[in-house]
DNA sequence: GGTTTTGTTCATTTTTGTTTGAACAAACTT
DNA sequence: AAGTTTGTTCAAACAAAAATGAACAAAACC
């Protein structure tokens, strides 16, 4: 149940702490910042909803981080908020789906990056073909190219799959 | 075959200018620093391979980030180093295998944090079973870090299967 | 309508990570 | 062996990202 310290914090379970730590670091696998795994770390073990006030003295961490933390957190559809009777705060609720956040990764993260990639690789082999500066080792640089758009293409294939995987 | 300016710096060609572009923003998918994609972006479209003063030049950054920076591509096993018959200086060359990037994400970021969650889980299901408190709901707790603790053996499992696919 | 509670926004601060460059070391040159 | 070239290391400067908290808005309560 957790025993109460000082005015301000109250303390976590040992099975708060080690959820809180393990979705830290998870997180940072893909690069969101670190209270988010906290805020799902804490409402992962929470059997019930929780309010923001009480997310808030449990992790010790800022109003402003919080707010803005479960915020990213519903558009992943990581967490679901509901009103409770009597009580006018939202209550936060951890989505079992965890691959939400993985996506967000691949989705906003990779996917972008690799279809912005595939116009630039074009772009570079327009370039080699164009120019006719007598290259000698145009041919080599013109088969580097090439590789990487091949590769490209199969890591861009890839994604949808990995992602099709982590879901269900 | 590049025109030349200021006195520092040389500029670069269209070609490597975008070739700089697609890897900087490729190995900053996988929370790289820029300087890597720097470097190995004028590689890869270079025949011949570069010493240092001459990657420093072209680029426009301090020694100390190539060096560091040739150094971990080194590790990667993305850029190999030469020597040259009369020059006194290495010169390195890009790996065609742009892999050996993605994989040192999957091998040292994901991996190891994976291997640690596994036993964090653990941990966390013997905290749930020997906390015997009365709690009615520790059941629902229960069946949330046993899904997790599924979902983050297929993740694990689904890693070499990445790697192997984008080898080769 | 005024007051309190709840939640968001955003300029500032803090933290974290990257780059720089000067000091150093090692290897080659004469 | 003294001087030069080449490359590394690491403390300090700088930049980027995240957290804070005070000011603000919106809704509920009386």
């Amino acid at each position: 149940m957790g025993t109460t310290t000082k005015e301000s914090a109250i303390e976590l379970t040992r099975l708060e702490e080690e959820s809180i730590d393990y979705f830290v670091s998870f997180v940072q696998m893909f690069g969101l910042p670190k209270s988010i795994g906290q805020i799902y770390g804490l409402l992962f073990v929470s059997p019930e909803a929780l309010p923001m006030d009480s997310i808030q003295t449990r992790l010790g961490i800022s109003k402003g981080s919080l707010s803005q933390g479960l915020s990213l957190l519903k558009d992943l559809g990581a967490v679901t908020s509901h009103s409770l009777e009597g009580d006018r705060r939202e209550h936060y609720r951890a989505d079992l789906q965890v691959s939400r956040i993985t996506n967000h990764f691949f989705e906003n993260r990779l996917e972008p990056r690799l279809q912005n990639g595939k116009s630039r690789l074009s772009l570079m082999m327009d370039l080699i073909d164009e120019s006719l500066d007598g290259f000698d080792d145009s041919a080599e640089v013109r088969t580097r190219v090439a590789a990487l758009q091949k590769w490209h293409k199969r890591g861009g294939s890839i994604i949808p799959m990995i992602v099709k995987w982590l879901k269900r």
